[in-house]
DNA sequence: CTAAAATAATACCCTCAAGTAGTATTTGAA
DNA sequence: TTCAAATACTACTTGAGGGTATTATTTTAG
């Protein structure tokens, strides 16, 4: 959709192009359009749209919006208990790189993305 | 072991503290005594200590003993035929990531782990 | 020789996340 | 008013990873 952001896009299509069920897509869709991101036209004629600019779509919101950025900041070694406070081995050694991934995911949007050398999403 | 690197440690020993399974940590030591960082001695009396210093033991190498770096290397988006020539949309923004990463665990050693504060690994 | 240790190989189990499926409902243009 | 679209909710399947179990073998101090 990114590629040409002003269409409209119906389930129908987004399924066929990306190859996965129809109920998980709009499990997606819906994800999405709930943050803001898309709006989504029912009735008949209806379908998808970005609600925003692509340029102002960050991927952090994007992961939140789908599956949480949590998944991606936790402890390095699955600790659930894991903290500042109660560190594991590997805590102060692993902080530059949650900071690093933090800061890669907030700056970069949907827009910065590379679309044209690519076939798959 | 890295906390009192001298020693020799018997599994059973090491099963009790890590609460783990017998069968479970002795597959990981000779995973890493195969790989050299430690030595396991056989017989009664027998063993694991350390083979080499704790500050030359890199964690990019105690990763490739047990699970393989490939795993943390691997496309974000989890395409097998992602690659420089066939990159997926993110495989240009997510470079840096991926550097950065091998770059912590290839300069880290067990000797920079924080095992001072901690009382879970 | 024997007991206590490590090794080896293979099969199994458990959980969790990713994805699928079913079914009923709501929306809105023609 | 009809039809094609999105929504909502719930249940199911499946695959992989992390870990366990079994059983048999080898090693070596005492």
């Amino acid at each position: 959709m990114a590629k040409a952001p002003d269409e409209l896009y119906r389930a129908r299509f987004l399924v066929e192009q990306l190859k996965i069920s129809d109920k998980y897509l709009r499990r997606l869709m819906t994800d999405l359009s709930k943050a803001g991101f898309i709006r989504s036209i029912q009735g008949r004629d209806g379908g998808y749209v970005f609600a925003k600019s692509i340029a102002n779509i960050h991927l952090s919101e994007i992961v939140d919006a789908v599956e949480g950025m949590d998944k991606y900041l936790g402890c390095v070694l699955g600790f659930e208990e894991c903290s500042d406070d109660n560190p594991c081995v590997m805590h102060s050694a692993w902080l530059p790189m949650r900071e690093k991934l933090l800061e890669t995911f907030s700056n970069k949007t949907l827009a910065d993305l590379d679309f044209e050398h690519v076939n798959k999403y």
